[in-house]
DNA sequence: AGTAGCATGTAATTCGTTACATGATTTC
DNA sequence: GAAATCATGTAACGAATTACATGCTACT
């Protein structure tokens, strides 16, 4: 379900054909997700039976391009999306998808949504926190330096997830973010 | 073809039943993959016929219990994995998933495996930080931040990792890698 | 004239999950 | 004796990819 709100999304500003919305998510979300032509027509044709979009009277006929158009019904449904928080956001990658979209959302859905993601990181930081104090007191780490060093990716990432999050609840610049050295 | 490996890797130590093989995946590469029965089970029977792993006398026959062992071949086929690059690592977490079993790995291994994925991170990060410097001569930002928070969300998850695979390729100690107070 | 890019779509396949079905053993 | 956990497995379904099949258009 995940793509057909990034299909919606991409179709909120402009009306597209298949072939564009696939470039549209390549250079926007394409660092998150994915998506082949084997999977955008077929949403295409649902979305069009459930009238989420419509098919745009070819201007240019001579070119057998279909340039779809979000409904309202169809805008309803993605806003509806972009402001529950209840969908798969177990996935990090399926949230930060989502973020892209937040500037069609208004600020005080945006602290909602953000604060909620917050939490669960938080509570999923507390488990490998434990999970470290745990590892800390086993003998021989050197035997399992590699095992550990995920452990620590797990946590790395999610403070830098949380504090990604923190910066972004409050517009602060995000040059904060990166490390410009070098 | 990455669960069969990580079941293979998590026989590598022991022999288990699909039960317990499961409650390892999910205590260890847990974080970066699940694995259900459904996808076990079958796994575990083609493993079987392939002759990568074998059943143990059941010495307690009472219990249905299926422990299986992992064979020379499935060995070598699991080493095999662990030390070719070309597989799946453009998923990050397929790569760390991978490292979970470099204790099992010898050094000069280590160090040809994870320089080649940074070199991997480098260019991609380089893609993302021109894309950067085309964002930062547009006008009207505070009409896209979030689009472009995203953008230096990717930007700084590379970075972050590039330090990580940096920290470890060096045996370094890992707490560097998190932030401690709070 | 040839290549690159625009444009649409389907069929086979992959990889996995969820739900179902079943039953033994341990623990309280 | 009830509940939790151990233990195995299948069938239905889901979400997406890859490969295939087709053809137009713009550039050089």
């Amino acid at each position: 379900m995940m793509l057909v709100n990034i299909i919606l999304g991409t179709l909120m500003k402009k009306s597209l054909t298949g072939y564009e919305i696939r470039k549209c998510i390549e250079s926007g979300v394409g660092m998150f997700y994915k998506a082949s032509y084997g999977s955008i027509y077929p949403i295409l044709a649902k979305l069009l039976e459930q009238e989420m979009v419509s098919l745009e009277e070819t201007e240019d006929a001579s070119r057998n391009q279909k340039k779809y158009t979000i409904t309202p019904k169809g805008r309803e449904s993605f806003l509806q999306w972009l402001q529950t928080n209840d969908s798969d956001e177990k996935k990090i990658e399926a949230f930060v998808a989502k973020v892209f979209f937040f500037d069609q959302l208004e600020d005080a859905d945006v602290q909602i949504q953000i604060e909620a993601f917050q939490m669960k990181i938080q509570k999923y930081l507390h488990e490998l926190l434990e999970k470290r104090e745990y590892f800390l007191t086993l003998p021989h780490q050197e035997n399992f330096y590699y095992k550990l060093s995920t452990l620590y990716y797990g946590i790395s990432k999610l403070q830098s997830l949380w504090e990604w999050c923190q910066v972004i609840r409050n517009r602060q610049p995000l040059e904060q973010l990166v490390r410009n050295e070098k």
